[in-house]
Parts: C-alpha cells; structure tokens; sequence
DNA sequence: GTAGACATTGCCCTTACGGCAAGATGTATA
DNA sequence: TATACATCTTGCCGTAAGGGCAATGTCTAC
C-alpha cells in the first residue's frame, strides 16, 4: 500500500488532484484508513491513474472519463471507441479554427507594420440606401446555431438546388439567407435559406422589395457582424427603423470561391424613415 | 444613447456580458442615469465593442484587453503589437499540441481498431536490473519547467557540445539528463543536462555507476512519464530503494532523427536493496 | 519527548460569464 | 389613466479542475 504522498509521486499527479479526484469518484483509494482517514493506494491503481492522463491529455472532461472508465467494465472499450473518434473530430475542429484565427493574425500583425490599425476596416465600410426589387424566393427555414450554420448552409442549399432541378424552375438570382431573429441567441436563430426563383410554386414565397441600407462585404465572413453593427449604427443614425428581417446576399458562390478574398457579400437591412 | 438593450443587439454581446464588462472595467457605458441605474452606450462606442471582440477571437483573457486598451491612449499600438505577436506564438505551439495528440489519438484509435487496449503498452515496459559503469560527465544544472524543456534542451546542449568542440574533449556516449526534482514540480524541477567525457577538466564531475533499474523507451517521449511510474511500481514491488536521481540516456538524437518513432531512450533508476 | 515530514478537512480563489429571482422602471395599449 | 408587458437593476449561485492557505491531526526518526 502506498500513501497518498508516493503514489502522487509515482504518477506524478499533486496529492491535491489525488483528493479532488478520490471526491468526484474518478478513483477512491484503495482503501482509508478508518481511524485517521489517511488514504491509501494500491500500486495496480497506477495503471487507472496513467489511463487517466492519457484520456485527459485527449482534453475529456473529467466527466467524460468517468463516463468511459466506468462503462468499460466489459462491452469491449466501444464507449472508449465512440468517444475517441468523437473528440478526434473536436479536436480536428479546434485545430481548424486554430488556423483561421492565425490567418487573421496574420492579416492584422501585416496592416499594423504598415501602420494601419487593426479596426481600420470599420471605418472602410460603406452604406447605401438602395431600393429593392419584390421577388419569389424557394426557401428552407430553420433554427440554427453558430456551431451548425456551416454545416447547415450545405445541406439546405443543396435540398433547394435539387428542388429547382426536380422541378425545373429557373433560378433568378444567388443564395440568400434572412435573418428572422430580432436578438441575437446562442442557442439557435430563426435563419431562412432562399434561392430566388421565377416561378411561384408551392414552397416559393415572396420577399417584398423596397427602401434597404445595403452594405457590401469583400472578402472573408469574420468580418460580417461588423458589418451588421455598421448597418445598425448606421440605421440608428440616419433616423430610420427596420421594416423587415434583414438578409444577406452571396453575390459569389462561397463553395466555388477558391480564396476567401474574393468572397462578395450583400447585406440588406429593409427599413424605412421613423 | 442607446439602452443596454439596443447596444447589445447591435454589437451581438449579451446585456449580461456587458454589464461584467462594466464592472471589470473594460467598457463603462457612456452615460448612467444616476436616478435609476439604467446604463446609456453611445453609438461610438461600438468600435471599441467590436475591437474587444476582436481580440476576444485571438484568445487574450478580458485583463489582457483591458491592459492593451488602456496602453493605447497614445504610444501607437506598441502595445498591441507585442501582445500579438506574443499571443500568435502561443496559438502556433498550442496547434503543435494539438497536432500531437492528433497523431496520439490516431494511433490509439488504429490499436483499437485491432483490439489493443490503449494502455496495453503499460505491460510491454520492461525493466531490466543492470550494472553501470561510473563516467565523467560535462554538466549544466539549472531549473527548468515542463514549459521550456524543449528549448532548453537545444540550448544546454548546443552549450556543452560548443566546450567539448573548444576545449578538443573526447566523448564517451550519447546525451542524458539527470533529474534531481525528488517530486514533480510544476514550477521547475531540478535538472542536469549531461554529455560524458573521457577527460575529467573544469565543468566535469563523476557519475557513480553501480546497480540500476533500467528500462528503455522505444518511440515517442509522450510515454516517458508511464516509464517512470513503471519503475517505480517496480522498484516498490521488487523492494528496492532509489540510491540517487534517475537519468535518461538519449540513444539516438531527437535532433538527428527523422521520426519519432525511431527515438530509443533508456531510463535509469540507480537503486539498491532495501 | 519532540521536531519535522506528511496527512486531513475546510474555505476561498481562479475565467467569463449564464441563470434565476425580486423588485424598480419604462412604454404601449385599452 | 390603469394596466400589461418589456426592459432594467442588483444580487446570489454555478461552472472545471484544481491551487493556495490555514488549522489541526498523525507518523516516524532521532
């Protein structure tokens, strides 16, 4: 048997760990002494421990590892499997969006040795007051999170495409997305993907034209909720109020843009004089 | 002036996360009506919002944009430059690590896939009982924390091989480290980074040979800290005590080796019966 | 017998907010 | 004008994974 002292020195995890853990029921020593509560562990607890580590270096939770450990008791690892293959994933996510913010990083660390601030961009963005056109737009609405939109985009956009080519309509415009959320919720936003379309069939409606603050973004969407706040701002302004959900507009198709800076985006914000 | 509501939807941050902003002090709202508390943002301070987002998307802590708002009264972002450039070197060696424990997972995934268990080479650690000879080591003694390991390892070398190449000193083996941290400390651990020498001049000192618990770690050091703890379980099993500090022998160089799965590092307890 | 190492529990602290509650205030409508 | 409802306020608790410190109890070596 061995104290809490040298098993912690053996898995070289701190004492204090050893007691957090022995309290969420991750691993109870081996035994306690029920006189002076001393713990005590066993060495064959060592491998659980080194288990431990190696799960939580694959950043599981504590939770999580719990979760494993304990259900590994006999149907053959296929929770460790499952998990594994899940964090992989996490983890292959992670180290995506890694990359992008370095990439934006590196814009911003290029602008500011040419003595360009890193929110010049702001100041660059431009809102015109345009007058729209009514059209008939195909559309899927949905609740969507931050974490699905990409995924999302893909899928009811091509459900659309499929539709308009089942049924032979005549597409009149590029992909849109309406934004029906008046806040802004973490947990999902009432989004609306349309493409326009000539005919008025069944699941086509019609988005209304009129007065709108447009703003163009060029390039990379990390930019866009600057461009929303700018269209507010602007709204806020100039004295008007907001008539409808605004939308955006993917002048370039986003899937065969090879590099993001030659993305376009239009933002419509539908208002009109308070 | 905007309510805090207005200010929220514009900028897209909960009126709960402005609030904290105001308390920490990161953003205080323009105006507050000292009758009933309410708080009023003015529409130019939705710039600053959209800056603190920014950076919030480049992971630095609420304090760490407080510091480089605050520095940025005047002297021309020198603040923000050295605090980026700082933090991109720390996103890029976390994406290290995440690329590690990619390759990490992977392999354990492709072991289970076969129906090794991921702790399965816990068993394969063996440990042999051997005799050491005494040499004549050329040292450099220093703490060191897990953090800068890694670079010190290539600077205390490149230091020690610079003496042996000026002073025309033979070598008598590959590198090693002794390490004479008794516990593990996260703070830095007492470590000596050794080259043996055939000649016994200034900077060298004798390392007593004698009985040994020794295991030799083939691959990747990430397994290193299961090694340890194996010695040790069986220095406890078998009844021996520790006699000095443990030290690694770099068989094969990390630098001259392409990958690390040809890496083959021998672990060394010096140790005697209890 | 005592010093010093080691053990125990308990409490507070960390980050960046989210959730909930109770109450005050603002605004739109009948 | 009364009322309903939206919005605002403060305050308290909770998060994950322990670290730090204190007060106190226990073990072992000399």
């Amino acid at each position: 048997m061995l104290s809490i002292g040298e098993f912690s020195k053996i898995c070289e995890v701190s004492t204090k760990t050893l007691r957090y853990y022995d309290e969420i029921g991750l691993i109870h020593p081996d035994q306690i002494n029920p006189d002076n509560g001393y713990r005590y562990y066993s060495i064959h607890q060592l491998k659980k421990m080194l288990y431990i580590n190696r799960l939580k270096s694959y950043h599981f939770s504590l939770e999580e590892i719990k979760e494993i450990i304990n259900g590994e008791i006999h149907p053959s690892e296929e929770k460790l499997r499952y998990a594994l293959h899940r964090k992989r994933r996490e983890i292959q996510q992670k180290l995506t969006r890694y990359e992008d913010t370095l990439v934006q990083m590196n814009q911003d660390i290029l602008n500011l040795e040419q003595g360009i601030h890193v929110m010049a961009y702001l100041d660059e963005i431009e809102v015109q007051l345009v007058e729209t056109e009514s059209m008939n737009i195909l559309y899927e609405r949905q609740l969507m999170s931050r974490e699905e939109y990409v995924q999302g985009y893909g899928r009811y956009y091509s459900k659309l495409y499929e539709q308009i080519a089942r049924e032979n309509l005549t597409l009149a415009g590029t992909p849109m997305t309406i934004y029906h959320s008046e806040e802004f919720n973490p947990a999902g936003n009432d989004t609306e993907f349309a493409l326009p379309v000539k005919e008025a069939v069944k699941g086509t409606r019609e988005l209304c034209g009129g007065l709108c603050a447009r703003s163009v973004l060029k390039g990379s969407y990390s930019n866009l909720t600057s461009v929303y706040a700018k269209l507010r701002e602007w709204i806020e302004q100039e004295e008007y109020v907001l008539t409808q959900s605004p939308y955006e507009v993917y002048v370039t198709d986003p899937y065969q843009t090879s590099t993001t800076n030659e993305l376009v985006t239009e933002v419509y914000f539908p208002v009109a004089k308070k």
